[in-house]
DNA sequence: AAGGTTACATACTCAGTGGTATGTTCGCAA
DNA sequence: TTGCGAACATACCACTGAGTATGTAACCTT
């Protein structure tokens, strides 16, 4: 046994989690946390509780390791862009098309993470796990902070509406995001659609918080 | 014992169901479905699970009646403002501002309806609650409906951005209902608060139809 | 090749929960 | 006043599912 604790980081290397997890994202996005047992998740890899139990140790380990493995993985090519070149007006669509793709392309992860942690943790295992919880919402207040500065430059070079940045951010999220609550992949989805549905999106959200002329 | 099966619509003339209902909706929000005990709902109430299985045969039913009271309000209240006058974007406007509001004045009722019914209902109680199912269904499509008819006026009149008035519909009510997600009702909140917010959300949701002119 | 460790599977415990069966109280009609 | 049903409370059962304890086969090390 390595150093499986406060795995925050240290997914990579360890296919045997990988494989889990990409497992439990499905089944948990499927039924969502309470309702998705272990044994469920086990069934989905072919295998018992005996193996999840070997890497994890509690069920709630397991899902937020699929929220971070989400979270980390938006951050990892969102920021990029944020830090890239262009106006605000510029990234910040880039940043939205490519948010909105992974979401379509990784949604068993995304839509697990997006829905972010439903309440029933906060309140029931929430003493035990205290210290993973933080690092979550941190990580979530870590990427929304990515737009926000973002949105914050736009603002200032008097390309967007002037609001509070983290409340501009809200709308924008919500008219991105809201595809995890509608979204249902088709077959014979190309990657073409999924292209023209961020489009759209990204569309909607951009013109939302640009300062346009409006008749 | 009335005719309380297929409550659909008879929710009104009995008080003892009404409350209930909002204990429930209150529970339901804060753990959602899976995770909540009848008995927590009964706490909730001061009472015992007698009092909930009195009235209603099972936790889904219970459940579904949550759904449909937050849905027949939100129905009953925008629906005049959809066939009321004024253009297309003014109906839109003003029917995005009442449905923002309502969802922060019966937080609790409508994060339960407006998070939609989790998966692990279609899967798991399906099949005895089909119909039921289907009806609850139904009342979310006819609400977006009733959004998607005056935004497709507003196409035809050259008014919003020209896109499928279903698809145009999925990122303005995300940018709105999103806030189900982030918003957290707080004390010393007054009404203006929770109007400024809904003027925000409401502005950003319309410039992302509105066909403007953009610099 | 012997001992140890890894990577699981199997078998079991036990608390929580949905639903039911059975009281019990109270208002009301005859 | 009596009886009866509505409106609950109480007691109980059956089952699910998280977590654990134990077995075991393969592999690795020396």
């Amino acid at each position: 046994m390595e150093a499986n604790t406060s795995s925050l980081l240290s997914l990579t290397g360890n296919e045997a989690r990988d494989e889990i997890v990409r497992a439990a994202a499905e089944v948990f996005m499927e039924f969502g946390f309470a309702a998705t047992s272990i044994d469920a998740v086990a069934e989905r890899l072919g295998a018992t509780k005996g193996r999840i139990y070997h890497y994890y140790g509690s069920k709630a380990e397991l899902y937020f390791d699929v929220q971070i493995a989400a979270m980390e993985k938006l951050i990892r090519e969102i920021e990029p862009i944020a830090k890239g070149s262009g106006n605000a007006a510029e990234r910040l669509e880039a940043m939205a098309l490519r948010h909105t793709t992974i979401l379509m392309e990784d949604l068993s992860m995304q839509k697990v993470a997006v829905r972010g942690l439903e309440r029933e943790l906060l309140g029931a295992v929430a003493a035990r796990h205290a210290k993973t919880l933080r690092s979550i919402i941190r990580l979530r207040d870590d990427y929304e902070q990515i737009f926000a500065e973002v949105i914050d430059d736009g603002i200032r070079d008097g390309l967007f509406v002037d609001l509070p940045p983290r409340l501009a951010t809200k709308p924008f999220f919500g008219a991105l995001n809201w595809l995890t609550v509608w979204y249902v992949p088709r077959r014979l989805q190309t990657v073409e659609d999924i292209a023209e549905i961020a489009r759209t999106l990204t569309g909607c959200a951009m013109r939302g918080i640009l300062k346009g002329a409006h008749p």
